[in-house]
DNA sequence: CCGACAGGTGTGAGCGCTAACAATCCAGTG
DNA sequence: CACTGGATTGTTAGCGCTCACACCTGTCGG
């Protein structure tokens, strides 16, 4: 009954057991937190744990238990600052309740990536799984899934019947739209994020809004891809706007979709001559750690990406759990940064 | 012997088998590819897992195998350009092998959290592990530790006795700092990253390592921590400098250790009225997407993440099948990027 | 016509753990 | 001093899978 070849293998249980001299349950008890194990057999059992150099083994715990203490994330671009930050804050949160994050990197944000992505953490018997899908192809192939866990998004649709956790894009717009109009200017351009992206439709929509609240006619949507070359383009038809000179084309301010596009932006005017903030005032959206060193600093919305990150796993857990009530979408507020991009004497 | 409620849990092989009308064992050499078995056997296995919608149960796999088929990595701040870049590239390639990757995020770089990240991998059973540890300590406490499994880092030392990939971050300094001298600047300043850096240090030495082969008594080195803001002040002094024009004090050209850093640079340089490149040229290190857009276009090196992110994950599976030759270190080697910051006519 | 030898399949024994139950101990009670 | 119940411990049976083996068929050579 005893391994005729003693290979090398970490110790079971039942090597901690009979070092200490209690049956393996005993250990399990110890490990597992049992209240009633007397103070000296726990500590016996410490002591040869300590030894041995224990560890549980996790494949058998999760057979047994069903629960892998695992959540998957699925990211679409983690090389962008806002899904990178939100994936720093996931996996902190996770961590600090017990659980691993395996995160799978979507290729492309098709739908039948998202499935393979979905699958392979399926086939890992991760427990959860949060979706860092900003696009709305991709939520939409979300809603279509029926994956055997549940599925929390971040930035996804609180339209859909999925929970999830998002900034309040919309109130980040209008908070630097109000502020540009506050500022005296008799408009404010826009340059937008991919049509796909929902975040872009809802700063879009954030942006359209206190403009026709304020009774003015939203001058035509210029679109990026957040690029910075995308931004650039945008601006060289802005500065060529400005120019112009005539009729309603004249711009004087500009609120871009995104930190890196405005860079873009901030640069095509420049080079076509044209003065930021003093002939146009442009503000961004994400506040990347370079925005504060924009020529010039830019003025743009913050956004919380530890607490997303953090809420987003909590929702998960009361998913995992059972113990959450309903469809829940978590909304968190952003801020608005003011810099020199926007900060001018005088307007129109 | 037959389940009294039938609660609602998924198929197993047996489930399988059942449906099929053959043995559970028949079932797991249809899913593992055993090429004994006959055709139309096979079909009707697959029939049934298609019907019964059944998946491996990965834990009672990992448990008979002792395969995870996971790999942890350990990141410092993914926040940063180049970890998510090259975490971006791992998670791909790795996915591909059939590994599910699970990251765990390192608040602090100090040695103690490394040990609690090693320990939260191996909880969980990875079969190996990359470490994306660029400070000097993190790779120090590395050394010392002895995980359960082989662990290879990235952009970690190429001194110590570990394996792993990096950029030749010497030579992309060197490349940046020939180019400078071959403009016909008669030194070159430096702003170096934090200390604690093996990134730093290398490219600290290869700008050292040019200057002293051209017979140039290196400068005085400024440091930063690799935000804008530490560029920024180096850039104040370095326009101090310049425009003290005494005696050896004279900037003309800065290679500043990574991108973010030369932004703040740029801007307290402007900010002075010290024109780039005009007056002081300047090159930074990275590319990260923004670079381009920097005023001026920024000079940089460009480093291939996802060939990193790749190697590393094919260095750790050789260590991980065994196939392993030794302590073998790869390099990858960076491009010099010339962009606008950097082109003047005259110089000196 | 029989044994040998393949292919094709089934059987049994665990992997290391937890959950359920059974067994034991001991203090407090009548 | 036997009796009860809670605290403490041990025993047993799986979780769902793969591995090693045993068991079948046939087909082939002698």
């Amino acid at each position: 009954m005893t391994r005729p070849t003693e290979v090398l293998r970490p110790p079971t249980m039942a090597d901690v057991a009979r070092e200490a001299g209690v049956s393996h349950q005993t250990v399990s008890r110890v490990l597992s937190g049992h209240p009633n194990v007397r103070a000296t057999t726990r500590d016996q059992v410490t002591a040869a744990i300590e030894r041995l150099g224990y560890r549980r083994n996790s494949a058998a715990r999760a057979l047994v238990t069903r629960r892998s203490r695992t959540i998957g994330v699925i990211a679409v671009d983690p090389t962008l600052y806002g899904p990178a930050s939100t994936l720093a804050g996931l996996q902190e949160a996770a961590r600090d309740e017990g659980y691993l994050v395996s995160t799978v990197t979507l290729r492309s944000g098709g739908g039948h990536a998202l499935e393979d992505a979905l699958d392979h953490l399926a086939a890992w018997g991760v427990e959860g799984a949060v979706a860092i899908t900003p696009q709305r192809s991709s939520v939409q192939a979300l809603a279509r899934l029926t994956p055997p866990f549940p599925v929390v998004t971040v930035e996804g649709s609180h339209r859909l019947d999925i929970p999830g956790v998002s900034l309040d894009q919309e109130l980040g717009a209008r908070l630097v739209t109000e502020h540009l109009l506050a500022a005296g200017h008799e408009t404010v351009w826009h340059v937008a994020g991919p049509e796909d992206w929902l975040e872009s439709a809802a700063r879009t929509e954030g942006w359209r809004a206190v403009l026709e609240e304020h009774g003015i006619r939203p001058p035509r949507v210029l679109r990026g891809d957040w690029s910075p070359l995308s931004g650039y383009h945008a601006g060289q038809e802005l500065a060529g706007l400005t120019l112009a000179r005539r009729g309603t084309a004249t711009v004087t301010a500009a609120f871009v979709a995104n930190d890196q596009m405005a860079l873009g932006v901030l640069r095509a005017l420049r080079e076509a001559g044209v003065r930021t903030p003093e002939q146009v005032a442009v503000a961004g959206f994400d506040d990347i750690p370079e925005a504060g060193f924009f020529p010039p600093p830019l003025t743009t919305v913050r956004q919380d990406f530890t607490a997303i990150g953090r809420r987003s796993i909590q929702l998960l857990l009361e998913h995992i759990e059972g113990t959450a009530a309903g469809v829940e979408h978590i909304v968190v507020e952003p801020q608005l940064i003011v810099r020199a991009s926007t900060r001018s004497q005088d307007s129109a």
